[in-house]
RNA sequence: GGGGAUUUAGCUCAGUUGGUAGAGCACCUGCUUUGCAAGCAGGGGGUCAGGGGUUCGACCCCCCUAAUCUCCA
């Protein structure tokens, strides 16, 4: 059976079930804590803590995974893959074990043609959580299990909880027998690689306390509303009913494997190293793919930097199997079309996933081509200083400053006899992986606690009412001082407040939060900050500037409503830029984070080379034709199902509810999914103006732009600027550049002329130094004062010049003179009076002592200087006395 | 978030406890010559990423900033 058949007869099984269908989530989670979504229940967890109430009661989802915690497994074992896709079927405060155990075995065991999997019972075997009597109960009620397919295991394998306080309970795993050529009899509790777990079912019905790891730690009592949670591994059934070895041998995955295969030309199942690489080649590809089509892209840090791992070790891999070309443009197109059934976006965003994955190939082949050149110098001294052993900071400097993989380097290093000290370069690593731990736990203080948001949560939503008023009467019904629940907040402290309604905007979606006051009987509190800590519910962080504020008091909600004209035009302008880019460079420019505030906006999107001048100025003009074309900006709500049908843009990244708003500029000409705050026209933006573009890190660029009168107050300041550059230049505006370019042009020539002038100057005096030299003993002492010179180079100009002309003889020749009103000297000997044992270092040594400087060289000239310029006469006369000895 | 590396002529890169910034290629001029990156001679071209500091003096040492590459979390 087909992996999408298995996955399609999942949802239409639940369903019948009763269960509202849920969409896979983003891989990019919700939960800023995890980089992914890492299990199938992983978009619930809102609802099984209780933070949020569940909008349905029963759920089921086939939920997109990623996990490479276990990144080395790969390939090596049946079941390490670091993309995953896990079925699940959810109650909240539903049904509990009797039904979930119903319903797992009536989908493994029923019939084909009855929708279900038609597995062999007898194949099954289950495992239980040690104490739990009670889901052994029920298996042999519902399953006719005998007992000794039904193992007991601890609180290790069969007990869940998430390692903090919170919901915990036991667990229920279904195993599937393989036969007896895969491992020894016993079920799982004896041989986990022949009994293949394939379903976990989670019975959430106890509150755990605190305590460490996964087995110590308290019960505190039953939970008031018991969950289930249930996962079954979509890749793990559909290897073992396609009846292949492994979850890189199904229909989902094989045929990247199959060309991987044939373009290194090797046979799958013919080395166990190849097998391995090829394996590991299936597997990454895949999961790059799903990562960048849910908005992923390659960067050096957090998900980005996960993202270009697992597309390194797919060029590296394809390199050991001896491919040195690039690949990645056949492979993801076999495996987009591979996955493309279940995923049909894969499709449509193909360009720009491929994109991103070839941009990270060919900078990678770069960097490889790099690190070679680097690691065969390395080689070669190791060589030369007759070693056999490169060693390990070698191999980590090239790991850690060159990106080059260290099995390439193990790889090469073999290839020219040499080893490698692995020990050195594996505590070199564990080094700097204690380094960035040790760093993270600083930064952990003050995570928050999002406990006391939700019992006002319970309460209900928070109404929004700014999309029509700036202003509204509401009942306060919640404080929180300090982190903690209070009833009073006073003059002078800072507090949330929680309304049941409320005309202030939350930041989200990129739109800052609105600022303005609350007002009740005799208090006032200026809004700091408007957040929505958990779904559903707005808090104001306020301060109270008078009287005292306290639960149940009536209050208004009062917007700036100049701050809110403000964000109105930055919101909608947002949105300008964005269409204007996807205009201009077509739609793989796809906005990936964005930030606006009154007067500002500053958008990120994919796109891989910085923009030329005319690129941003087509941008802006397409922007501000936008605007004077007043169009007419309007919000909608509607499902998701129909806001995508209808082409609105959906950003990655964010999450979205069953009904969503679609904000919309000029029609199709801009639609998007938005909940901020907009303008009614297009003209209300009044003027953009781009002010910057820039790089955020590899494949994204970030745009910025004023809006309104910050826009124009911009351009009016740069005006003013060129304004006094022209009266600065006396020229016209329109010759300044001009006017400019031939100023340069004349200080450079003018600065030539002088120089050379300065030069002649300087040499037509040298004669008058050399006749006016002194004796010291037999060497000849000339000293040249030239007064205020421009610099050092003057000084050595005239010091060299004279010794040209006495270079036969024993002499020295001594050139000083002052660079801003500070004494400065150069000394050059010639030949001879180096053999005298004259050398120009030492003899600058001592002058510049005496001027309260230093200085030295070489023998033959040197330079040096101080800050006495009443000393000169006395440092000549050192140098005469040196000269004597 | 924490490290490491790089930034020098149009391009690729040298630059040695701090003392006049170089090479190859490209460019210009002249000569020579018509054979695969032609040769020879001469020449132009540098805010040594930006800013601050130490020093008599900084491409070099210290601090800050930026861009690019890279590792770890």
């Amino acid at each position: 059976m087909q992996t999408a058949e298995i996955r399609r007869r999942w949802l239409d099984f639940f369903e019948s079930k009763g269960h509202t269908v849920v969409p896979s989530a983003s891989l990019i989670s919700e939960d800023p804590s995890l980089l992914f979504t890492v299990a199938g229940m992983v978009p619930f967890i809102p609802y099984m803590s209780g933070l949020v109430p569940a909008p349905y009661s029963r759920a089921t989802s086939v939920q997109k995974c990623v996990r490479t915690l276990d990144i080395e497994e790969v390939g090596k074992t049946t079941r390490h893959g670091t993309f995953f896709q896990m079925n699940g079927n959810f109650s909240f405060g539903d049904y509990f074990k009797k039904e979930a155990i119903a319903f797992a075995w009536e989908f493994l065991t029923g019939s084909k043609e009855s929708g279900c999997l038609g597995l062999d019972p007898q194949l099954l075997w289950v495992t239980v959580f040690q104490d739990d009597d009670e889901s052994i109960a029920i298996w042999r009620d519902v399953a006719d299990i005998p007992l000794e397919r039904i193992q007991r295991r601890g609180m290790k394998d069969n007990y869940w909880s998430t390692g903090q306080p919170g919901p915990a309970g036991p667990c229920s795993e279904i195993y599937y027998d393989r036969g007896p050529s895969y491992g020894r009899e016993g079920g799982p509790e004896a041989d986990e690689d022949r009994y293949i777990e394939i379903w976990n079912l989670v019975f959430m019905q106890y509150e755990r306390g605190e305590g460490t790891g996964k087995d110590s730690f308290e019960i505190l009592g039953e939970l008031p509303k018991k969950n289930i949670d249930t996962g079954m591994g979509l890749e793990r059934v559909a290897f073992l009913m396609q009846g292949v070895e492994n979850l890189y041998e199904i229909d989902q995955v094989r045929p990247v494997l199959d060309l991987a295969a044939k373009l290194s030309g090797k046979t799958y199942g013919a080395s166990v190293e190849d097998d391995v690489r090829l394996r590991v080649v299936a597997d990454h590809v895949r999961s790059a793919l799903m990562l960048i089509c849910d908005g992923v892209t390659p960067a050096n840090d957090g998900r980005g930097y996960v993202l270009r791992r697992l597309l390194r070790r797919t060029v590296r891999s394809m390199r050991l199997l001896g491919v040195e070309q690039p690949t990645f443009k056949e492979l993801f197109v076999v495996s987009k079309d591979a996955m493309k059934d279940a995923y049909p976006e894969l499709e449509s965003e193909f360009e720009r996933i491929l994109r991103a994955a070839v941009g990270e190939e060919e900078t990678f082949l770069r960097t490889l081509t790099a690190g070679e050149v680097f690691l065969g110098q390395a080689l070669d001294e190791v060589k030369a200083a007759k070693s056999s052993q490169l060693k390990g900071d070698a191999a980590f400097l090239l790991h850690d400053t060159y990106g080059f993989p260290i099995d390439l380097t193990l790889e090469i290093a073999e290839e020219a006899g040499l080893t490698v000290d692995r020990d050195g370069f594996k505590a070199l690593m564990s080094e700097q992986r204690d380094r960035a731990k040790a760093d993270a736990r600083e930064k952990k203080l003050g995570g928050t606690d999002l406990s006391v948001y939700s019992e006002f949560r319970a309460l209900g939503v928070t109404k929004f009412t700014g999309y029509e008023s700036l202003e509204t009467s509401a009942k306060v019904l919640g404080l929180i001082v300090d982190g903690l629940d209070a009833k009073v907040a006073t003059q002078g402290q800072i507090a949330e407040v929680i309304l049941d309604e409320t005309s202030f905007y939350a930041e989200s979606g990129g739109q800052d939060s609105d600022a303005g006051l609350i007002i009740g009987d005799g208090v006032e509190l200026e809004v700091l900050d408007v957040q929505k800590p958990v779904k559903g519910l707005i808090s104001h962080k306020v301060l109270v500037r008078k009287g005292q504020v306290s639960i149940d008091q009536k209050v208004s909600t009062q917007v700036d409503s100049e701050w809110r004209v403000g964000a109105r035009q930055a919101h909608s302008g947002t949105h300008v830029v964005h269409a204007a880019l996807r205009q201009v460079l077509g739609p793989t420019a796809l906005q990936s984070g964005s930030y606006n505030k009154p007067g500002y906006l500053r958008l990120d999107f994919s796109w891989a080379q910085a923009l030329s001048a005319e690129t941003k100025s087509e941008i802006e003009e397409v922007s501000n034709l936008a605007i004077r074309n007043d169009h007419k900006v309007t919000a909608q709500f509607m499902s998701l199902e129909e806001a995508k049908t209808w082409g609105a843009v959906a950003l990655f990244g964010e999450t979205y509810d069953e009904s969503v708003r679609v904000v919309e500029i000029g029609g199709p000409w801009s639609r998007e999914l938005c909940g901020g705050t907009h303008v009614d026209h297009s003209s209300q933006i009044g003027l953009l103006s781009v002010i910057g573009e820039a790089s955020v890190g590899s494949g994204s660029r970030r745009i910025e732009a004023l809006v309104g009168m910050e826009a124009f107050r911009a351009f009016a300041t740069e005006r003013a600027l060129v304004s006094r550059l022209s009266e600065a230049l006396k020229s016209p505006k329109e010759l300044l550049e001009e006017r400019l370019a031939a100023t340069m042009e004349e200080l450079k020539n003018a600065q030539r002329k002088l120089a050379t002038l300065q030069a002649g100057a300087l040499s037509a005096r040298i004669p008058e130094f050399i006749k006016a030299a002194q004796f010291v003993g037999s060497t000849k002492f000339i000293t040249a004062d030239l007064g205020e010179v421009s610099s050092v180079d003057d000084l050595r100009t005239v010091a060299s010049g004279v010794r040209e002309q006495v270079q036969s003889e024993d002499a020295v020749s001594l050139a000083l003179g002052l660079i801003d009103s500070k004494p400065m000297l150069v000394i050059a000997t010639t030949e001879s009076a180096r053999r005298s044992g004259h050398k120009a270092g030492a003899l600058v040594k001592i002058a510049s002592a005496i001027l309260g400087g230093g200085g030295g060289g070489k023998d033959d000239i040197a330079q040096g200087g101080g800050s006495d310029q009443t000393k000169i006469s006395a440092a000549v006369s050192a140098v005469k006395e040196a000269l004597k000895l």
